[in-house]
DNA sequence: TAGGTATTTAATTTATTTCTTAAATACTGA
DNA sequence: TCAGTATTTAAGAAATAAATTAAATACCTA
């Protein structure tokens, strides 16, 4: 929770999660997207990594990063319905919602 | 956005959060239910308010604190939904139930 | 194996956050 | 008005985070 909170913080990052909503990516097309050097965006995608956010998998000699996103929904929705009233109803809903995607594998 | 993801990085502040959810608490209240100084405390509330997610209102002596609940939910709901495909279903979802709640003021 | 590319690690500097104490502001009630 | 309480503002120290450059590691291909 507080890692996620805490890689979620920054700019950078969320546009990388942002990327990785889309496509699958790797270490050098990411930074290539982005004006600060190489080494610096090695250290955000290893926070996001850390968070659980985004997975990485060596294929060859590039590394690809792809999104986790159960587990950036998971967190936030139910940071959500803990601390806001307002949304508990939500919570059988996006538990129903997220369970068929994962037996599905669907989009 | 920028300034919900730094507001909810720190521990302290989702913990002041977590304690408005349940009531309206003024600042010396609050700044109890922490260890650290009471301008610590008060900063941390600003960080929260400039983020829009709690308000005060100043009464007599005291300066009460709430929650802005349909901000944080709004906030979050809105990021998943466009960083998680998975959660797109619950767009409608979401904002059905949040205009209930305005219009019954019901939890 | 040697040279080249991709990526990360390490060391360091810079910038930002967070805390503390002291002082200022604002309200209350005698 | 004066003394006391509640809260915030200000200034500065300490801790964290984020960037850079240089070097290390790993893989690929000739």
């Amino acid at each position: 929770m507080q890692r996620v909170f805490e890689a979620l913080a920054s700019a950078p990052r969320r546009k990388i999660l942002a990327y990785l909503a889309h496509a699958e990516l790797n270490a050098g097309e990411i930074a290539a997207r982005f004006e600060i050097s190489k080494p610096a965006v090695s250290q955000h995608l290893s926070v996001l990594e850390n968070a659980g956010l985004i997975v990485s998998e060596k294929r060859g000699q590039y590394v690809y990063y792809r999104l986790v996103p159960e587990s950036l929904a998971n967190t936030l929705n139910s940071y959500v319905q803990e601390v806001c009233p307002v949304s508990r109803p939500l919570k059988a809903e996006s538990a129903a919602i997220a369970q068929r995607k994962v037996d599905t594998g669907s989009r």
